[in-house]
RNA sequence: GGAGAGGUGGCCGAGUGGCUGAAGGCGGCGGUUUGCUAAACCGUUAUAGGGUUUAACAGCUCUAUCGGGGGUUCGAAUCCCCCCCUCUCCGCCA
């Protein structure tokens, strides 16, 4: 959410910034400053009323000590027509508080200066490659193959215990869906300096207000029936919630926290894309990256995070490229976001396995996250970061993509060999 | 799930209908004293939103906030109802 002064004082540039990300402006921000101007006037007559109101109730406390009951009467007469009018005001002022709250929360942030223009994800811009596109002597297979054959992936039973768009492990495909996680969380807290979190995988409604998910994307996550709570469709959720209503210590900042959790998403509408293998799942896990940071280093950590979130790639030998995401394709809270692209060569392109953003104070401030400067009375929001680090399903098809041999086996990459104990992945049934 | 106790400012803790945004203490900040530190003493110390004012900060003023929501009342931290959370005991369970 944006700061309501700062869309009142500079109308025109976030009335560019929904152009720059190719939204209409219209919808959310028409007639903005009349509802602004309508609240605060509400306010203030509202605030007027119960000022004499509460005059009154004080003259009433005089009256009655001094013993003066007749002319108390009067007084209570007229503090109660008051209260009416009060009431009456109170309300409607409420009701465009909240008419321009709903509006602000559907203002996207602000996006960053380096955020190149565009119209789609077209026209993201590629920062930096790492790797060699492997070559093979043979047509690679797409990972749904692969995994068929080993026996170590199980689309047909998932869709009996589950569904569609759930998947069975089975053997060292379930181990190294465990292997993966153990090595990115040991990379990420021996290595880069954050502290792993266990977080509940099921939150409450203010949690997903807080970095939000809520009232938006309400479609594409899984609520309990019986109660206020969700599964969560990232571990940002929770880790960003952490600190919700929490002022930080300076000397705490920055704050770096990674966990492994489950990620549960509906997805309502995306049917149809990505239906072959394990791309998009209901559900899948991840290792994710958070930090709360000063304002002035915010940029600065986003890149050391997505920086993090690389060495995974690198130490496990897949090829990938940084895409810095246009203005359209940038999600409607970050201020910039860098996505990991690694290659798939069975399907013979790049596909996102890790997405790292800078949402600036957008998150804090409707989580009301705060730090407080050294030496200031005045606290501030802080700034979130988060990315993948990675997403695992995602990592486990890339390596059977990229690490198959002429005969449909596997070769574990070398990182990952004292965590399965294993160097290859051979067919078995089960 | 059942029974009981409780939830007040950064923390502890008083407060059962009116001058209580809230005593007192601790902590924090500023100052006086002082070889240094400590101690003592004095002062100060919530957040948000309106209005006013300013180049801006500050200031002044009003409103709201004592777990959350609703009600009673001229007036609620205080009385009533619902919900949430914590603690103790019982039940159940990994």
């Amino acid at each position: 959410m944006l700061d309501l002064a700062y869309v009142r004082d500079n109308l025109a540039a976030v009335e560019e910034m929904f152009r720059r990300r190719g939204m209409d402006p219209a919808e959310t921000l028409g007639g903005f400053r009349a509802a602004d101007e309508r609240r605060r006037q509400l306010i203030t007559q509202a605030e007027t009323v119960k000022a004499q109101r509460n005059r009154l109730s004080e003259e009433i406390a005089k009256l009655k000590k001094t013993g003066q009951n007749d002319a108390t009467a009067a007084v209570v007469e007229q503090s109660k027509s008051l209260r009416e009018q009060g009431e009456a005001l109170e309300k409607q002022a409420g009701e465009s508080d909240q008419e321009l709250k709903d509006r602000l929360a559907l203002i996207p942030n602000m996006l960053h200066q380096s955020v190149p223009q565009g119209r789609s994800s077209e026209d993201n811009v590629e920062v930096r490659g790492w790797g060699k596109v492997p070559e093979f002597s043979f047509p690679p297979k797409p990972h749904w193959e692969l995994g068929e054959q080993l026996g170590v992936l199980d689309m047909e039973r998932a869709v009996k215990l589950s569904g569609a768009r759930f998947a069975v492990y089975w053997d060292l495909g379930a181990r190294m869906e465990r292997a993966l996680a153990n090595f990115m969380l040991d990379l990420h807290t021996r290595e880069h300096g954050y502290t792993e979190v266990l977080p509940p995988y099921v939150v409450n409604s203010d949690s997903m207000y807080g970095t939000g998910q809520l009232p938006k994307f309400a479609q594409d996550s899984f609520k309990c029936e019986q109660h206020d709570l969700w599964l969560i469709p990232t571990a940002e959720v929770p880790l960003t919630n952490l600190y919700r209503g929490e002022t930080l210590e300076a000397s705490r900042l920055p704050v770096s926290v990674t966990a492994y959790t489950p990620c549960f998403r509906s997805e309502a509408g995306s049917y149809g894309k990505d239906v072959r293998g394990i791309i998009r799942q209901h559900q899948f896990q991840k290792v994710e990256l958070v930090k709360f940071t000063r304002p002035e280093e915010s940029y600065e950590l986003h890149e050391r995070l997505t920086h993090d979130a690389e060495v995974v790639l690198q130490k496990l030998g897949l090829p990938y490229r940084v895409m810095l995401l246009c203005s359209a394709d940038t999600g409607p809270s970050s201020a910039k976001t860098y996505d990991l692209e690694v290659w798939l060569p069975g399907q013979r392109l790049y596909r996102e396995i890790s997405s790292c953003s800078n949402f600036e104070a957008f998150q804090a401030r409707r989580a009301n996250i705060r730090w407080r400067p050294e030496g200031s009375k005045k606290s501030e929001f802080v700034h979130t970061l988060n990315g993948s680090g990675l997403a695992i399903g995602r990592t486990w098809l890339a390596i059977l993509e990229n690490y198959q041999l002429s005969d449909g086996s596997v070769v574990v990459p070398e990182v990952l060999r004292p965590y399965m104990n294993a160097e290859r992945i051979v067919q078995r049934k089960f």
